[in-house]
DNA sequence: AATTCCACTTTCTATCACGGAAAGTAAGGT
DNA sequence: ACCTTACTTTCCGTGATAGAAAGTGGAATT
């Protein structure tokens, strides 16, 4: 029954922590977060996408100091969904 | 990094939900999570399966009262596998 | 202005997971 | 012998996921 309650665009392991780290850090760059996952930047790139097609990611592209950087954060649906996500994961796991 | 924290086998969501089922009440028997999970035959029965291949869940077929049932039960290393994934979800979620 | 970098994004290709319907199996009843 | 119950397995189609490689767009360099 609360198999409803679960968000497939969150569930998957790595949108999953994707969505910590955002939850946590507010933003994090798209470098830092690949290092931090140890992931391909395509695969990063399809995730995030996904996440941002639901509305729960929000994308910022900024150039300073010579270098552009992509930062990524929550949207307040972003929000919203994840921490409904994360109730439901503490309902299910105790 | 806390990826590989995250068991591929429990944290699938009708798993998640077959695995927390199991840890909380011991036994179910297979009908009773069917109804509970609201999911077919078919896609119960594999779920299971997987489960007990991973060597998750111990199948008990039981017949009595004219009634054959399936008692469905996590193994220890199930336990284990489940209260790791759920301290692993735990950290990710907060 | 053309070229090179950089930092991603998209395409391509292959694999694997998932679901349900339907067919199959095993163990009793009748 | 046949039927029912209670799953299990097969069949088949769909969608997710991964990584390599090619592509894109905006600096920065020449």
């Amino acid at each position: 029954m609360p198999r409803a309650l679960l968000d497939a665009v969150i569930h998957a392991p790595l949108r999953l922590q994707i969505a910590a780290m955002l939850a946590a850090a507010d933003t994090v760059d798209f470098a830092t977060m690949r290092e931090m996952l140890d992931v391909s930047e395509s695969v990063l790139s399809k995730h995030v996408k996904v996440l941002e097609e639901a509305g729960y990611v929000a994308i910022r592209k900024i150039t300073s100091d010579h270098r552009q950087r992509t930062w990524l954060g929550l949207t307040s649906a972003g929000r919203k969904a994840f921490a409904a996500h994360a109730a439901a994961l503490r309902d299910l796991v105790g």
